[in-house]
DNA sequence: AGTGTCCGGTTAACCGGTTTACCACTTATA
DNA sequence: TATAAGTGGTAAACCGGTTAACCGGACACT
């Protein structure tokens, strides 16, 4: 018995033997469990099976999910999976370099883009296969993103059917594409339903959404729902309202796209809006995975089922007539 | 030139040759941006330079900061590192001996440890180097963790310096070393002030600080103060206390070990304690790389500095005798 | 003069798979 | 009957580093 034929059979290719030999060999490697050796694989085929995943940070919920929908995939199809934390952009491109020339990694998925990341160039130099994922390159034909347009057009609907007639939405920073998505289902929704909308903010952070929601409050007339592009963005509006003795929904709305268990221990408990972000992190694993198998980057929009979790942040406006309330 | 010599003096090898050999072959890697194939080093020394990490899930912000701190370190000791989300012990104890077998880790990094898992027999019977992070397996001596006990004592001391005279500890689930650490500290230094303790609680999670404080809150004579061994259980806790009516500080003083963004933004603003845990992730690479290099695995406890962030969650208590005040 | 040692390298085996080339034998085909 | 097409495999090169063994010349020492 040569180890090559073992080796082929193990591979499941199509040969003309006995089928008693294969199961011989089948039956040795289950009871040696053998694996083959990843380095003298990967040297011989030129491979690696492994690829790496660049996020912005890893305590931001939205990317852990987006980690473990992707991680979870991979081991599914037997990929190893590097995170990395992109916090410095041309270290992350020095290090995916690095990554790569040691022979290290196949490919990479960025969960991290933003304008002007040295990132893309480094990539397409390197000649490595690559996806964005959640925030995109447009025309870059790799992106894999979900249609946020929309979780916001859902969340539009729920709070004008409410009777919201003035609704404002927290945003991201304006050049993230995740960012320019919801923006653009939350406004072309509400012109849709004739409903008046204003958009604020630039950061998903906790002071990003206090920022805003400050600039809202201060505003002759307030609006009387608040649509954030993120839970974190909540929080921080929450924070502004309890300072200025704002009641959550008393005095005005407040939904969040993106759900966590977080949500349901606010004060109020936060109505929220679900999106399937692990899910999007396992379609970028299997985009990615499928151009390793040689298919042509595409474009890929994981469908998203968005929901309303209806929980007590969100009722109908203080005044009918759709005029905000200020504090007493 | 030879390869070998390339190869030996890349490897910084003290050999005797001419200066100009050494500086031509630098030269030439600098120019060709050379790196030496993972792969095909890993077959011939027979270790991989990577190892995984294993984490109960990367939600929680504990263990992203810990991984946070453990991926920075091995980037810079240029180990890869391979994220696992172990929600299943089974399945995670299998997938480390598939990647051990495999040859595609050198060692691993356990943060998810809990009582019968099955995950030691199978590293030790792998004979793998392994350390366990945060939460421990007493006696294995391949331990990396804080002084827990202090962060603890430092909250009692706040607590009963404002001048309460009965707090409780939200802890985990007791079978975790982590709780272990953290109550011991928090009743020998109650004990010791002679102020009146209790323990409650079981899970690190928002549902788990919502049933504590519960439970709390119906005793016939509840605490002025609680202290949770996360934040995530004192977002539990605020939950509960709005639901009942009741204010913090004015009825009852919560502060919390483990510091996050968030703490700035709950209502009120949370005062909690700040504890290294990125540095805890380092440390554990360290410490594996370190049995790497044959050093005999012993425990590592990482000096805490552990410092009270004063926010507004904790003041005197309502009554200066110590007797807890219940909702109006 | 012979021998040992340092200098400055070179050669070749090896790690553990994968893959191409090839071989001996049997059966069908022209 | 020669030839081609399966059947059931084996042998050896190769991937790109690392490392042990070895080599020729200069010099020192005995």
């Amino acid at each position: 018995m040569s180890k090559a034929l073992a080796s082929r059979i193990l591979n499941g290719e199509r040969l003309p033997i006995r089928p008693e030999t294969h199961d011989r060999v089948v039956a040795a490697a289950r009871r040696l469990a053998y694996r083959p050796h990843a380095a003298a694989r990967s040297l011989k085929r030129g491979e690696t099976g492994a690829l790496s995943l660049l996020l912005p940070t890893l305590t931001n919920p939205v990317f852990a999910l987006i980690s473990r929908g992707a991680v979870e995939r991979a081991l599914e199809r037997d990929v190893a999976v590097l995170l990395i934390e992109d916090s410095e952009p041309a270290t992350a491109s020095e290090l995916v370099r690095r990554l790569v020339q040691g022979g290290r990694i196949d490919g990479a998925i960025v969960a991290s883009m933003q304008p002007e990341h040295p990132l893309p160039r480094t990539l397409e130099l390197l000649g490595i296969p690559h996806v964005f994922v959640h925030r995109t390159v447009p025309g870059s034909n790799r992106n894999v993103s979900m249609d946020d347009q929309k979780a916001s057009a859902l969340a539009v609907d729920y709070l004008a059917r409410l009777g919201h007639r003035f609704i404002a939405h927290v945003a991201g920073p304006r050049l993230l594409t995740t960012t320019q998505r919801l923006v653009e289902g939350f406004s072309a929704r509400a012109a849709e339903l004739g409903v008046r909308h204003v958009v604020v903010g630039d950061d998903f952070s906790e002071p990003g959404g206090a920022r805003a929601a400050e600039e809202l409050f201060d505003l002759r007339e307030p609006p009387t729902a608040i649509y954030t592009g993120s839970l974190t963005q909540a929080v921080g509006v929450l924070h502004v309202a309890f300072e200025r003795g704002l009641r959550v929904p008393d005095d005005f709305s407040l939904i969040a796209s993106g759900e966590l268990t977080l949500a349901n221990f606010l004060n109020p408990p936060l109505t929220s809006i679900s999106v399937p972000l692990a899910e999007l992190g396992a379609a970028a694993v299997d985009a990615l995975v499928g151009q390793l198998r040689g298919d042509e980057p595409r474009d890929v929009v994981v469908e998203t089922h968005p929901e309303v979790i209806v929980r007590s942040s969100a009722a109908r406006p203080p005044d009918p007539t759709g005029a905000g309330v200020r504090a007493p």
